[in-house]
DNA sequence: GTGAAAGCGCTAACAC
DNA sequence: GTGTTAGCGCTTTCAC
């Protein structure tokens, strides 16, 4: 295999000089020189082996990210606007898939450290097991001791540089778009109990009740696990209800869940929107594909991605930035809510 | 940082020794010296530095995976695959998305290389540009001729072992099926036209309809791109054909392409499967979770992923590996299709 | 069964 | 503006 060796030679210089040209250091080469080793280099069809470089610099142009499951568009979403950033840099991309399990992402913490990584980006929402986010944050800090860029995409239990969606307030707004059209009976479908970003989801659903003077009935709140087959799940206990205490709406916290909403309801014989409207969050492809297409809440995911990624490179500059970013969520109002009372029952 | 220096001294023995069990080599080492080791690797949580053991080794425990774009569900399952059977047996997994641009895909591999990683999957199915499928075979030769284990997981203008669905037959026995139902008139969306697999399934369309002693209408064929929106538009010009000669039938050449070949006819006042019956290729996830559930060739995408992977992993042990491996693909009847002549036109 | 030492390819002092 | 050289952390001959 070619190496700067060959450069060197071919190009009639110091191997200190070849790297420098090569390793685009801004010390000072000549011209003529440095076409010289460009040319050598040309030829050669010589690239620098990233692994001895790594080596030396003590980081490898490479960055982690950390998602639940690569299938699941929310995650790929991201994925993709990072690799985008990332390889416009250099930058290659290692899939980390923890399916949500402590454990697998430790493991991956652990296999990453081994490889110096730039930098590592933490696609998914901080587990809250007890003990666990201590134990993250000790994994964590031994990467970032040593240089390595680490930032979150949104809401999580470790203290470092964040990028993330307003899911708060994601979750209020739309609360007050069901009220404002007419909607008092709106029910919500959870995510995840261990994790941040579906216990926050919720609170902006509560405080969007609450400031409407809407009280909080508990048969209101039906458990979600973020799956298709939770949200299907879910609905099958409002059959049970008397038609006067069904929901008029249901706002799932994520779009997933609400395409299984959407699935449950159409086996139950209710027709969406006209029985009762749904929504979710997140505005994943998806949600313009299914029928009737789904109001939701917009994050621009692979613009996540991106920024989260460009933080990263900036870390790395040693530039300033902002430990935390909020960005902007927004309602998209689809076909699948519409006003209340347009039911049969 | 810990090194294997400090492993070495903690243990007392040399770096060669600590070396020896570190690395797992099979290298003879006293039973107690070895556990001595070990105490000491733990006690200092080290592990080895991946970079200096893959300058050492020539080649890095990473393996790239060439997609088009890993927001498509068509690779995310694959590459789930590939990532499980991946970080199992401690290898890191690079996403590498090309859109299908020859020149992404030759940059990553660029890129690629310069890490020396272990194996290279490409997921996706050869680009046949005129003259890149030299130069691809080029650039993947300087690969594999140091060692880098290549694979496709698709029929491919490379000449590298590969495990493959089998797209012809699925193509075949699907047109079988159509007509077995009692269809005629069956339209064929098609894919992209630089890509191998889309022909090879429309090669499958044409052989089942010849099979069966019917003839190739032209107007039969709606070119596609493997998108929801190229499904979307290839149905419209249907509308303009006078009634007795409309479809039956549509497939489309990949499951993307048939959701968007829905939204049209729905858009147009089709419906599915009274008026016209669709069909799709690939099974992904979301086949099951649209209305009318589609129908569609199954390929078993993650276990395609975890096999390509493993093919990986024997030919790093210099195992014997067949060459070419087929999987078989199987038709998944849902609610998309069904007897034509339910319709009122 | 163990140790000393060379060297993988590169970068960055440090000379000149 | 250029060259010499010392490592980065590991594996692996080659001695003992």
């Amino acid at each position: 295999m070619t190496s700067i060796v060959q450069v060197a030679e071919l190009a009639g210089v110091s191997i200190a000089t070849a790297s420098r040209v090569i390793s685009k250091s801004n010390y000072p080469v000549n011209y003529k020189t440095r076409e010289r080793v460009l040319a050598a280099a040309a030829e050669l069809n010589y690239t620098p082996n990233a692994l001895a470089r790594g080596m030396k610099t003590q980081h490898s142009n490479m960055l982690g990210i950390i998602v639940g499951d690569n299938t699941d568009p929310y995650y790929a979403e991201i994925m993709r606007g990072v690799e985008e950033v990332a390889t416009e840099n250099g930058y290659l991309t290692i899939v980390c898939n923890t399916d949500r399990q402590p454990a697998k992402e430790l493991k991956y913490l652990q296999t990453l450290r081994d490889f110096r990584p730039s930098g590592i980006i933490f696609a998914g929402g901080g587990l809250t097991e007890a003990g666990y986010p201590e134990k993250l944050a000790e994994k964590v800090c031994e990467l970032t001791e040593r240089g390595t860029a680490v930032v979150t995409l949104s809401q999580h239990t470790l203290h470092v540089p964040s990028y993330q969606p307003d899911n708060f307030d994601g979750a209020r707004q739309m609360v007050n778009k069901l009220i404002s059209l007419g909607h008092r009976k709106i029910a919500f479908v959870t995510g995840p109990a261990n994790l941040i970003v579906a216990n926050i989801r919720l609170q902006g659903y509560m405080a969007g009740l609450v400031e409407a003077g809407l009280s909080l009935t508990q048969n209101m709140l039906l458990p979600g696990n973020f799956s298709m087959a939770g949200g299907e799940q879910a609905v099958k206990s409002l059959a049970y209800l008397p038609p006067h205490e069904r929901p008029t709406a249901i706002f799932a916290a994520n779009d997933e869940t609400a395409l299984g909403v959407m699935i449950g309801l159409r086996q139950m014989g209710w027709q969406v929107p006209r029985d009762v409207s749904v929504c979710g969050f997140g505005d994943l492809p998806v949600a313009q594909a299914v029928s009737p297409t789904l109001t939701t809440v917009r994050i621009g995911l692979r613009e996540l991605g991106r920024h989260g990624m460009l933080k990263v490179l900036a870390l790395l500059k040693n530039e300033q930035v902002a430990e935390i970013e909020i960005a902007p969520t927004s309602i998209v109002e689809r076909d699948s809510t519409a006003p209340p009372g347009l039911s049969q029952y």
